[in-house]
DNA sequence: CCCACCCTTGCACATATTTTCATGCGGCTT
DNA sequence: AAGCCGCATGAAAATATGTGCAAGGGTGGG
């Protein structure tokens, strides 16, 4: 058995670097010479398809990269003006306004996903919220090799029905393939049933390292919740609320979350009952990372959004762009 | 008539632009959402072929970027090994042995002209010689927006049959362009007849000017001369030398130029006689600039390269695979 | 005002690329 | 040792992309 665990390391020791060393070649032949894949099939001694499934390898795999830069003179006229309102850098996504809302979603997270290599990088410690949009990206991150980063887990997953553990974790480890980092797993429900449960848990050591882990962030990473908008976000759909717990949140005037903690249209969280019950991080907590980037997509997060920017949670806005537009088009300053 | 050149000034404002935003978002849509061109021809309103057309200018005109990036754990051992052996950081580019040596040129220009991007930049002196290599170069640049740029001509391009001026101020102009630089031409010959004539020109006052450039670079482009190479470059076709001139370069032992200057295996100049007539700035000169890229391809360059790097003129290398593969493999080290 | 010209566009065709599918090669299990 | 994955490969089919060409619209000159 250790034999072969050994020989298993020897595999992706040499064998893989053989076709990173292939795909790598490949890639300067097609991007930078513009040979054609037949071309480049018979300077590898292969077949067409098999360059052309190298290429998508080292597109998938980062060894190839492709930004788009707008020029100085065009600025987007959007990005510009929500900096210039709320001091906040936008990324806004194309996307046609008649898109369906999972269309929307999943190219809003697409478009993130190719974004976020700029931001990560080596030694940064990331929180990382999870729903569908966290989701979404996982599915299309573009490795990118650092050292000594670790990914930490923002708030509970688990729910009513289900421990919902192996959803976050599986998240949370792509995320961790993605970019070699370590993952901190936070193994408790999205909500506690009683905040006394909460308070004694957050007693316990092992919560508080990874609390502390939450209170030194260099970068966050989260979507926005929405519990009254037609679609609701995926922490509404499994079951992790019940009806008192909605009429509360009406009651208490609240217009969306941030990693399960809900928030007011002026930002405010004072006074929200559910929030002792909530496992992610305060927002005095969050806003400690000095880099805190927000995916959302989706008119219906508008008031959830406009809510996270009162709060001042967010430094780094990815967006789709019909919401970009009437973010900044009503003047709600 | 004023009116119409008026609407015209609108058209360059507004007009172009256009395209550029389409082009702009026909990337976005294409290269980060990975939507068919197909697809995006209906979201821009317009049909297939226009968005290949679109996506060929965004490449082309450096709106969309492709870089290709090494895993840090699988640096290429011929690079490495030049930066040991030389001090010198290259860039090999990968071209087939059995290549044709025009093929292999134009490859290596291709692939440099692509790489030439990260080394251009604002406020940057740019020294240009040129040859077949830059030439080549030339054709494939891609577009960079810079501000307050200069290129400068390294040496005069004029000959016995022409002045040579037209095509070596097509070339510098194709820089100019690309980068949005001004460009300063230096319209002498080649090399001089008579030392003399070239010691007067050089107290000229426009000379000077020129000269003085020259001495703040910072920036240095240029190719490899190989006089005795069974392919000889570009400056030895046109009636640029002649016999006498080649049994001198032989009798002094010179194995190559930079800019019209030549020198030996060691990488020495001082008694080259052919030097007092050339136009290109002395090493020392040269060498003031802080980055000095040089572009080679094929391994008839090799003893020019081999002296080029003993005289310390260059500090970024870019060139062919066989030719870096000879280079490291010799023990000449 | 008309005309020649040039640039852009979309169509149809030519190429290039991706995907599917059948096959074969290890490695591992029984 | 036979049998069974799981994965990689190339041929062929299915898509996607690039390009020559003719038509249309706008522009500048007469």
């Amino acid at each position: 058995m250790i034999d072969k665990e050994f020989l298993a390391t020897i595999d992706v020791d040499e064998a893989v670097p053989g076709k990173t060393r292939d795909a790598l070649r490949a890639a300067h032949l097609y991007y930078m010479q513009d040979l054609t894949m037949d071309a480049i099939a018979q300077e590898l001694h292969t077949s067409r398809s098999s360059v052309s499934r190298l290429l998508s390898h080292a597109r998938a795999s980062g060894l190839v990269e492709i930004s788009i830069h707008s020029p100085l003179d065009l600025p987007s006229r959007i990005e510009h003006e929500i900096l210039e309102r709320f001091a906040v850098q936008a990324h806004v996504i194309p996307v046609p306004d008649h898109a369906s809302d999972v269309d929307r979603l999943d190219r809003v997270a697409l478009s993130a996903a190719r974004i976020l290599g700029r931001f990560i990088d080596s030694n940064l410690t990331v929180g990382l919220a999870w729903g569908s949009t966290m989701g979404a990206m996982s599915r299309h991150l573009v490795p990118k090799a650092t050292h000594n980063s670790e990914i930490v887990q923002l708030n509970g997953a688990g729910n009513l029905r289900t421990t919902g553990i192996v959803y976050a974790s599986e998240l949370l480890r792509r995320f961790g393939d993605a970019f070699g980092a370590r993952v901190q797993q936070f193994p408790v429900p999205a909500f506690f049933d009683d905040p006394a449960t909460k308070q004694a848990f957050w007693r316990e050591r092992s919560t508080q390292r990874l609390l502390d882990l939450q209170g030194r962030l260099d970068l966050a990473l989260f979507g926005i919740g929405s519990p009254f908008a037609e679609v609701p976000s995926h922490v509404y759909q499994g079951g992790y609320l019940e009806r008192p717990d909605y009429e509360g949140l009406s009651r208490d005037g609240a217009v969306g979350d941030v990693a399960t903690v809900f928030y007011r249209a002026d930002g405010s969280t004072d006074g929200i009952s559910l929030n002792e019950r909530a496992t992610g991080p305060d927002f005095a907590v969050l806003r400690r990372a000095p880099r805190r980037i927000c995916v959302v997509s989706g008119r219906a997060k508008l008031a959830s959004l406009r809510g996270a920017l009162a709060a001042g949670l967010i430094t780094d806005l990815i967006v789709d762009e019909g919401t970009a537009r009437v973010l900044v088009e009503t003047q709600a300053g």
